[in-house]
DNA sequence: CGCTATCATGTTAGCGCTACCATCGTTGTA
DNA sequence: TACAACGATGGTAGCGCTAACATGATAGCG
């Protein structure tokens, strides 16, 4: 004796509803809802009947329906321009560590440091209902911000600091530009070149450029920049060393737009002899562990890339459990980190 | 004149719905539905119109409400151990690029290392309806098997070959390590300490050490090991030089179980004045740019990381769109690289 | 000209869950 | 003893979308 319906059959996996729980434990569908979601508003002994029968059943929520159903996902959006760069990977680390911890699931999106691109995430996102959208950087295409603007859930931009469209954690990259270039004067050097990669991406490189420029011109130094085109980051190195060392006019030390450009100028300077800071100075940026392995130690910047992510986070959080958490901005700061090769 | 009925109200956005488009393009639902998704089966005009409407509505599609509605998501499910290691960051690039290319979006969940965090997040992601699944690594728990064996939609195993649950994409560890292992018998070493670090998470690198002791035992010599506790790779890779220079016995090659301790132990050899290979020969394992760019170069094998990524996911996508593509492993291989390190 | 094939569109009924309001005891308080 | 307050549970109605089936118009054929 079939008991199927003669009603139309629908797609629809295999997979225990809430209902079927519910059934099983003796209870509204709307009870078991609540034993897994709202534990302390159920009774103890209902509740466990219900746990009961999702382990006997193999329950597991659909979590599509249940975000649908009150306009909320747990999703929260990380946009980053690449995960090439480990920079990203150790604020995305400081992240997930946090809000998965609160029961959130970041939806990662990688704009390969294209606008437009972020924009097409970003509408993917919304239409996924995110609880809030993290992005490196402040920079964003006309429709981006538009399409933000109407929009009610927490916006976090990380990396640097500004004018954010509502949240804000980062450093300040003019100055850490101003602080090395200070250093390097310090060691009287006069001749410095700023080099750096793929800028128009890593626009944060050229605002530590800006920096640097503003310091040695007060000084009363050129301020000349090579921008380099590679894609590995080492060999940009040893390439922006070589052109250092042809430079017109000469020059005594290189400020490296991140370590790792810095570090593959360090070990090139090995292979072909040179003495660090003798023939060259070399600084770089971000504090990598392997600038503090190489000989001499690397002089850099150190941001505190994790711990960015975390704050972020925590902020994010605490927006979206009391509702009106001001506006604000949260400075982590850097520090100069002085090794040998300076 | 108001027009709100007295119908309950319902929480819900102010966004528009596809209702909403439907009306200002004067069809119904289902026909602006058709028109976003599936453009072939609607008359070259409406769907004009249909656009027109959503670019002035700024209409941007519910993901969840249609995800429930058709029992697929568009999500694929990725699972690593850890977001520190390089590797998996390639591998995790090569999936981005191949999955997002076809409209698919990565969950990506992060286990420490730790298969009961793998059972959880699995259970949450297939919370989503996930169309695939794909993991770092052929060990699970009891718990997480048993939860997979009832899912019907594409499982990928990526990193190693074996027994796998459906699909798997990887290289042969074991015989990488018995690859490496030759190659220092072939330089004439005979006490070769094989060192790494927490190796019960990078289980691979037990594997790796395998294949290296059974090819050192087979030629009559010892295998010792040593297992390091650092987080800091690179310091653990000088730790292992130190421990290894007063081994009992004598060393006088030493197989990292991967380059970021080889390179830290090179880094430091050159801090301490030792002379490598001349005082100890070094390898490593993953081949990463680092390692090519220190002096001596380093001697590594290079595992195609990104390609293994590329692979799996084209693998899944075939899966997703012709139903049954046949359960097959796929070797990407590896390449030993000689430096000068050996 | 009647018949089927094809195309474009519409109607209906959910997908599985939770918000909202209602109900029904059980207490505590005046 | 009456009444508010509260705690536990349930009924109903959607969230916004799409699968499945239905319909009507047009074309193609002998």
């Amino acid at each position: 004796m079939s008991n199927e319906t003669t009603t139309r059959r629908r797609r629809g996996s295999e997979q225990p509803t809430l209902r079927q729980v519910a059934d099983a434990a003796g209870v509204s569908p709307i009870t078991a809802s609540r034993a897994l979601n709202a534990p302390e508003r159920v009774n103890e002994r209902t509740r466990a009947r219900v746990l009961t029968a999702v382990e006997r059943l193999g329950y597991v929520p659909n979590l599509l329906a249940g975000s649908l159903a009150s306009a909320r996902s747990r999703f929260i959006a990380v946009i980053v321009p690449s995960l090439a760069n480990t920079v990203f990977i150790e604020v995305i680390q400081g992240l997930q560590d946090t809000f998965e911890a609160q029961g959130y699931q970041i939806l990662l999106g990688n704009t390969d440091y294209d606008t437009d691109r972020e924009y097409q995430l970003i509408r993917t996102f919304l239409g996924w209902s995110c609880s809030a959208l993290v992005t490196a950087g402040l920079r964003h295409s006309e429709a981006c911000r538009a399409l933000l603007a109407n929009w009610d859930k927490p916006i976090m931009e990380v990396m640097e600091l500004g004018e954010a469209l509502d949240l804000n954690v980062g450093l300040d990259h003019t100055e850490a530009g101003r602080c090395m270039a200070r250093h390097l004067l310090g060691r009287g050097h006069r001749h410095i070149l700023f080099v750096g990669a793929r800028m128009h991406g890593d626009y944060r490189a050229g605002m530590r450029y800006t920096g640097h420029r503003e310091v040695l011109e007060q000084a009363g130094c050129d301020a000349p920049l090579l921008e380099l085109d590679h894609y590995g980051s080492l060999d940009a190195g040893a390439e922006g060393l070589e052109r250092a060392l042809t430079h017109p006019g000469g020059i005594s030390a290189i400020h490296f737009a991140n370590d790792d450009l810095a570090t593959g100028a360090l070990l090139h300077a090995q292979r072909r002899g040179l003495s660090v800071p003798g023939d060259m100075a070399i600084a770089g940026f971000n504090g990598l562990p392997l600038g503090q392995h190489v000989t001499p130690r690397l002089t850099t910047i150190r941001s505190p890339r994790q711990h960015m992510g975390q704050l972020a986070a925590e902020q994010v959080i605490r927006r979206l459990e009391s509702k009106r958490v001001p506006r604000r901005q949260h400075d982590v700061g850097f520090e100069l980190l002085i090794g040998e090769s300076t």
